[in-house]
RNA sequence: UCCUUCUUAGCUCAGCUGGUUAGAGCACAUGACUGUUAAUCAUGGGGUCCUUGGUUCGAGUCCAAGAGAGGGAGCCA
């Protein structure tokens, strides 16, 4: 049986085709019955009429409940006003699986509803976007390294030791040893490209932080490059051409997706320009105020940001005390109360956010004011940052004490580590952390003592070393977090489909 | 671990300085309406006000402890 889909509904225009889905919505008025149907691949109106379809299959489809499974079977016709242009005349509707008391509503819900329903939750149009997005992105990436003659090789997930030795990582029984779930797989990502010259790798990574924030998971995806041969800069041209290619795949071809998200991709688009390449020095005068960029000042600008939400939260609190208002007089339509208590609810929740903001922003300038040279960027810092420029921006050469144990030390400077980061603009932070690698296995032996990691664990990764060491670099990508800023989403945990949080296991 | 905000109907929220029987919209059910896109009308079923303890003649409201959630810091991609 040839099956008929949503996405395809153009080449059926005045044919009559099934389909077979998912009741997304319904309205009815008398003799009429208007269900949105969804597939997977779009969402179809299919309109039942009484006098088409005759009693029996009217009342059949004027019991059918939000998203309940079905096929519908009808002729296609061009309808301007339908989302896919095309809506389809019912001659035929019969119910597959039924849906009792669907508990996603067609309104507004709170997060930790959502989140308890995260599996029904996924059917919705906004999810189904990012959802797709986020496949473009990954098949994008795929595509990328395999056209610059990378070879997908994977890491382990099990590992007998602590990577970094920074991260809390979980631990497990491994026949009896204690295993780590793997937080990174970059150093065997190191010992795969000094075989086969360019790697990557993309699977799952664990942090076992009990970090509570907009762009920490538990467990994430991660695409961790590794090139034998490569310096800190070549590195740095790599990820510029990569996250420039992933993005323009995606705005090629998830046009309908961003929109339906509403994501300004005017943003996205300047992603052909040239990313900014500052050096920790650079960034820490533009934290503190000391350097402009683009006529912008960090510090001004967040007191400019903490002045407008002010005043957006009286704006919004006295259109909530006009409404409620408005509300009281008598005479109102029940039609418009509703409305009027919607728009309400929707701006107590918009007023939430920028109360937290207003909390926020006074810490950050904190942070940002008393920075002090030497230490790594937190979170609010990247977001002081990036607030201030519309592409990705380069941080390199990091005092080496706040960077891993075997990023190579800068010959010019050795208080210099080779390690960069990359920040997404709008305020996202860190997208990408890489750099070029320590080949040196005496400051190499000196790092792993310093940052007190058993040396057996490593004796294995010293040997890359010792038989033919080359310059080679290599970066990891997490791919919640490019997905969370290319759709420009309030939180990483709709990136995923079921996000894995301190807290949170289920569903 | 720390700071901060919150928890009232299936959902989203009101509930004022403590005062009789705790409200609205949506959803649901029944009926009315021939084209609807959370905006038609009527009827009405629905509550452990997160838990425990306290203050009080009286607690959804005040106090204390606990649980859960949101946001942030630390840490990171």
């Amino acid at each position: 049986m040839q099956k008929y889909l949503i996405k395809d509904l153009a080449d059926y225009e005045g044919k009559s085709i099934t389909l077979m889905g998912w009741a997304s919505n319904k309205r009815e008025s008398k003799g009429l019955v208007f269900i949105v149907l969804r597939d997977g691949t779009g969402w179809c109106q299919c309109v039942v009429s009484i006098d088409v379809v005759g009693e029996t299959i009217f009342e059949e489809a004027r019991k059918i409940t939000l998203e309940s499974s079905l096929s519908i079977t009808g002729n296609i016709v061009k309808d301007e006003r339908q989302m896919g242009g095309y809506e389809l005349q019912a001659t035929a509707v019969s119910l597959i699986g039924a849906s009792v008391d669907y508990p996603i509503a067609k309104k507004e819900h709170g997060i930790d509803f959502l989140m308890d329903k995260r599996h029904l939750w996924l059917r919705s149009q906004r999810q189904w976007a990012i959802m797709k997005i986020r496949n473009q992105i990954i098949f994008a990436i795929h595509k990328f390294f395999q056209g610059e003659g990378f070879v997908e090789m994977d890491a382990p997930l099990f590992t007998g030791n602590a990577c970094e030795g920074t991260s809390n990582l979980f631990e497990t029984d491994y026949y009896g040893d204690t295993a780590y779930l793997s937080q990174s797989g970059q150093l065997y990502g190191e010992a795969m490209a000094l075989s086969l010259g360019k790697i990557y790798t993309f699977g799952p990574t664990f942090r076992a932080e009990k970090s509570k924030t907009r762009r920490h998971l538990s467990e994430f995806w991660m695409i961790e490059p590794e090139m034998a041969f490569f310096d800190l800069f070549e590195n740095m041209d790599l990820i510029e051409k990569f996250l420039r290619y992933v993005t323009t795949e995606v705005l090629e071809n998830c046009e309908k997706e961003l929109a339906l998200i509403g994501r300004d991709t005017s943003v996205l688009q300047n992603i052909i320009k040239p990313f900014p390449r500052l050096t920790y020095d650079e960034a820490v005068r533009i934290i503190k105020g000391e350097q402009d960029v683009n006529g912008k000042n960090a510090i001004t600008s967040l007191e400019q940001e903490l002045a407008s939400v002010q005043t957006r939260i009286n704006a919004i609190k006295a259109e909530i005390a006009e409404r409620e208002e408005k509300l009281k007089m008598p005479g109102m339509k029940k039609g418009e109360i509703g409305f009027n208590q919607a728009q309400i609810d929707k701006l107590k929740q918009e007023a939430g956010d920028a109360e937290e903001q207003e909390r926020n922003i006074p810490q950050w300038l904190n942070s940002a004011r008393n920075f002090e040279y030497g230490n790594d960027f937190g979170g609010s810092d990247e977001t002081v940052i990036t607030r201030l420029f519309d592409v990705p921006v380069m941080v390199y050469n990091w005092p080496h004490e706040v960077k891993a144990f075997y990023l190579k030390r800068d010959p010019d400077n050795n208080r210099f580590a080779r390690g960069v980061d990359v920040l997404a603009p709008e305020g996202y932070g860190e997208i990408v952390g890489g750099g070029e690698r320590e080949t040196n296995e005496a400051l190499l032996i000196e790092k792993i003592k310093e940052h007190q990691l058993p040396m057996e664990a490593f004796e294995w990764y010293l040997d890359l070393r010792r038989y033919g060491t080359v310059p080679h670099a290599g970066f990891g990508l997490g791919l919640e977090r490019l997905v969370t800023w290319i759709c420009k989403l309030p939180h990483v945990r709709e990136s995923i489909p079921f996000p894995r949080m301190y807290g949170r296991l289920l569903p």
